[in-house]
DNA sequence: TCGGCTAGCACTTTTGAATTGG
DNA sequence: ACCAATTCAAAAGTGCTAGCCG
């Protein structure tokens, strides 16, 4: 059970924002405790490589630090999700901004009932690339475009009790993406060919002062990634998404819009005859997909319908639609693989040595994309647990290790490859909150949406760097990751 | 020429104000 | 006067498609 997830720092910001002369900005982050959206602050999040880790405590752990283990956040319509997953889940991306479907919807549980928490959401890189679609698969098509402006989803109850959270279901449902940098909206930002995945932060704070100095939790769920789009490509994903979202239902072929739909339908499939030398019937180019050990821990669930996820008897491995997958999958092997179903059960954040004590980073489960991930999806979901600890230095072996299995882009500025998960614990991400407003940042950087206010999401890293060698983690696959901070600039 | 993007379309669900009845 | 249920129009969300643009 949580007692506190308070940690002592050094640098009391609310206090210092109380003292600011500047007074506008400071109203403006009070405004923020209304504000549903909001991007704005930076966090410098920092992952302690620990590729033997095990799940066992450290011996010199903080035996008061990480007592939350037992909070449990699970990702509802995780058929669906994975439904969408097996195909190659694609976001469409509009100016004005588009819903996700399936939207993110999560259950908490383990929370202390009369405790406050703040519930956010960001979307990360899934890794270096651009893609394109191309004869019914997704390929690289180059190095990705620099990341837009990072921005972070407050969920609009943010913030509310612990008996709030976990009386029902949480959704995300009016979590917009869009890939106008410019937007004013407090959508989040994406570009186009690139794929992502949501990550679901859990801060117990009273109000959002209290985040600069909190404990978070993040999880991910590998079957949430997701490429965003500015129109479908895969015209499988097409079919879920009208089967099952209630607004196309128009398009449904047993609706009363039959007759448009089997004239566009055939239209289509003219033009995508001129595309594709081949016509594959659904089933066929389902065995066309790349086929990808990365969904080792899918195995027994059809790459269909949840409904054959009885058929457990087939162990075969996953086809994934990411051509990048297959790639990764052959070079990398996680450590999640044979994981309990239940990851919850063994949920528990592990104290890291005393001596990380400020900041901490554990992982348990993997790295957030799908190409590492293999850990059971049954029911909950899977999340990964890390505790970010700025003092700490990685150690090589691991360092080493996260680049061989990832030669892919990696960062320049000193920041260090996360390696894979260990082989235990798929959990919760813990950070420390690492503040944002340090003489170096300006609140004025919670104010004013416009792009032109919007840094370089680098160059948090940088500064940050000068603070700490190694404030800044790399997500174990990929380049870029783990500079996606997760608040990052205004929205409002 | 091609691939990505956008605006407008038809259709649906959701939302909230207005109305009605107890 | 108050409250709950119902109705209905507007708003919002959805995929489709033609056309634009780099």
């Amino acid at each position: 059970m949580v007692t506190s997830w308070r940690r002592p720092v050094t640098i009391c910001f609310l206090s210092w924002i109380l003292s600011s002369p500047r007074t506008r900005a400071a109203e403006q982050f009070l405004d923020l405790l209304a504000c549903p959206v909001f991007g704005g602050c930076s966090m410098q999040t920092v992952r302690d490589l620990k590729p033997g880790f095990s799940g066992a405590a450290p011996p010199s752990m903080a035996p008061d630090a990480y007592l939350q283990g037992n909070i449990r956040l699970t990702l509802e319509e995780p058929e669906l999700w994975k439904s969408f997953h097996d195909i190659g889940t694609e976001m469409i991306i509009t100016k004005p901004g588009r819903r996700m479907f399936p939207h993110c919807k999560v259950s908490l549980s383990g929370l202390i009932p009369c405790a406050k928490y703040i519930l956010l959401v960001d979307m990360v890189p899934e890794d270096g690339y651009r893609y394109k679609w191309n004869k019914d698969k997704w390929e690289v098509a180059g190095k990705a475009e620099p990341q837009p402006p990072c921005r972070t989803y407050l969920h609009p109850d943010s913030p509310a009790p612990g008996s709030h959270w976990m009386k029902q279901t949480v959704s995300f449902l009016k979590l917009k993406l869009t890939n106008n940098t410019l937007d004013q909206h407090g959508h989040i930002i994406l570009h186009s060919m690139h794929r992502y995945h949501p990550r679901f932060h859990l801060v117990q704070a009273d109000d959002l002062f209290s985040v600069r100095w909190s404990v978070f939790q993040t999880f991910t769920f590998p079957e949430t990634s997701f490429m965003a789009v500015t129109a479908y490509q895969n015209n499988k994903i097409t079919k879920l998404k009208i089967d099952h979202n209630p607004f196309a239902k128009g398009f449904r072929d047993e609706g009363t819009n039959k007759k448009r739909r089997a004239i566009k339908s055939a239209a289509s499939a003219d033009k995508r005859a001129k595309v594709a030398d081949t016509s594959i019937s659904e089933e066929d180019s389902s065995t066309d997909l790349c086929r990808s050990s990365a969904y080792a821990g899918y195995e027994g669930d059809g790459a269909q319908a949840p409904k054959q996820s009885e058929d457990a008897a087939v162990k075969e491995e996953r086809y994934s639609p990411w051509t990048s997958e297959r790639e990764h999958a052959a070079r990398t092997d996680s450590p999640t693989r044979g994981d309990p179903p239940d990851v919850y059960g063994t949920e528990q954040l592990v104290p890291a040595l005393a001596s990380y004590q400020p900041y901490r980073y554990h992982e348990y489960g993997k790295s957030p994309s799908p190409s590492s991930s293999t850990s059971s999806t049954t029911g909950s979901g899977r999340f990964e647990s890390r505790v970010p600890d700025v003092a700490t230095v990685p150690d090589h072996d691991s360092l080493k290790l996260s680049q061989h299995l990832h030669p892919g882009p990696q960062d320049h500025n000193g920041v260090l490859n996360m390696t894979m998960a260990p082989p235990t614990k798929p959990g919760v991400i813990s950070h420390h909150i690492y503040g944002p407003y340090g003489p170096e940042q300006p609140l004025g950087q919670w104010s004013g949406p416009g792009a032109a206010q919007y840094p370089p999401p680098h160059h948090l890293t940088s500064d940050y760097a000068t603070q700490a060698v190694h404030h800044s983690y790399h997500h174990g696959n990929v380049a870029e990751w783990s500079q996606y901070p997760l608040f990052s600039y205004s929205c409002w």
